[in-house]
DNA sequence: GCGTTAATGTTAAAATTATAACATTTAGTG
DNA sequence: CACTAAATGTTATAATTTTAACATTAACGC
């Protein structure tokens, strides 16, 4: 096994080059255009780290939205998207015609994305990147994208007047994803530079709208952002939730539970 | 053959959902989603309508970037592909370790992207989507998005406080895209919103690159945004370039022709 | 309920893609 | 220049995906 190929990384680099625009490019063409063997190129995808894939016998962006994060849905992971799918039809319930979303950063609110075209008209903030890319394809959402730095480990922007661009926008609803839920240590999320855009629309918001699934229960993350009473609803999957909610005294938001159907 | 089908336009229903978010779906897990058999969900495929594609047994929506079109690299396209990044090449070589670049949305500089990952530190400003994900991908990039109002026909942002956000930063190197380049009517573009960060960007940098190939020259867009002059260099690809416009009296800009060579 | 037809399932064969093993070429070194 | 080892090519084999043909089930009209 060869350590590094300076070759090898010269032709993923035009490889790279070439799908860069978008497309695919079959295994042939690839290996035709680097004046080498199929099986050179193979070797160059499995022994260099590279942002391709071999896809059916085509080389794509592994990076690429709609190829990337391969979802490979093995029973777990099936029933763990339907469960993310409920939730999110559960969330959209709540949203009606001309309403002006503020939609969290994360994957929890993802599925809930291709469904707002059913609707004739919609606005959606975001300072997510993954959320502003699904919504971009949509032709009656009204796409504003917060922007600002660029943090990779959340897929979103920070940026030090979030707080007054997210003040004068009229959003109607909020939808705010969180990677802990606490009775008495309230509600927390991995990263700091998620705080100001997540406060800043919890108070600007008509309607404060929390949507996590039950896996989030009892867990505390590093940043914390809001009290469970800051949210008008919670939105989650697990049936017991609004007894482990309200037996533990908290009584301020709506807790919707799976009782409601999907289609 | 049958003419229609409401389950199986159900299904595809289902999956479209499924993959709206991004990603793939192996045709095993798609056929145990909608409770049929792989056979059905081909036939699905074939027989209805459908933006979705079968890619190495991976169900893919079809117009998705990073899939659809599906590169064919015919002799003429290749060649096309050539010139669009030879002519980044040669911007290439105007990029210095640490620079802070302002980068213009279009297609003209999206192959210039990955080429960045050679490069130790970088700071790429950009208002465009597809350009912000090219550069999203790179970790050895700072990425700053200037969020505002999406505008799908050129995968781009607008917002009123554009111009005071680029003021802002340092930015070194404005590498700006056009659509017309006319000795007397000078740069332009075809979207409106386009010219405030265009414009806040050629006032704040250190350096100003025009980057145009030359089906562009002698053409004019509904939005001007600059003159010729503006710019410290013209980076194009066509061999006339210089003597075009230097005998037309434009002798400001620098103008980089083929001459560089192509790694 | 019977007969017809669309819809779906099952299986086998063909085509394609992936892996592995070994052969050959190329580059570098003393 | 020979020696070594990496890099690439070639070929055979395995695994996977695609296609086709036929069997079965479900739906609908009379």
């Amino acid at each position: 096994m060869p350590t590094t190929n300076a070759r090898s990384a010269q032709r993923l680099a035009k490889l790279q080059e070439a799908l860069a625009s978008g497309g695919t490019l079959h295994l042939r063409d690839a290996a035709e255009l680097c004046d080498v063997s199929e099986m050179t190129i193979r070797r160059d995808l499995t022994t260099q780290p590279t942002a391709m894939t071999l896809l059916g016998g085509r080389l794509v962006m592994a990076n690429y939205p709609g190829v990337t994060p391969i979802y490979d849905l093995t029973e777990q992971q099936a029933s763990h998207y339907q469960a993310k799918y409920r939730l999110c039809q559960r969330v959209l319930a709540f949203i009606e015609e001309g309403d002006t979303l503020f939609i969290d950063c994360g994957s929890t609110l993802i599925p809930l994305l291709s469904q707002l075209s059913h609707f004739r008209e919609l606005t959606v903030v975001t300072y997510a990147l993954n959320v502003a890319n699904a919504v971009s394809a949509l032709p009656n959402v009204r796409l504003v994208l917060l922007g600002g730095l660029f943090y990779a480990a959340s897929q979103s922007f920070g940026s030090d007047n979030m707080t007054a661009a997210i003040e004068r926008l009229g959003i109607n609803k909020a939808l705010i994803s969180a990677a802990g839920v606490d009775l008495e240590r309230g509600v927390s999320c991995f990263h700091f530079h998620e705080v100001t855009p997540k406060q800043a629309a919890i108070a600007t918001a008509m309607q404060r709208l929390l949507v996590v699934d039950a896996s989030k229960f009892g867990v505390v993350r590093p940043a914390y952002f809001a009290a469970l009473e800051d949210f008008d609803v919670v939105v989650t999957d697990e049936e017991g939730a609004p007894q482990l909610l309200k037996e533990n005294g908290c009584v301020a938001p709506e807790i919707v539970v799976p009782e409601i159907t999907v289609a």
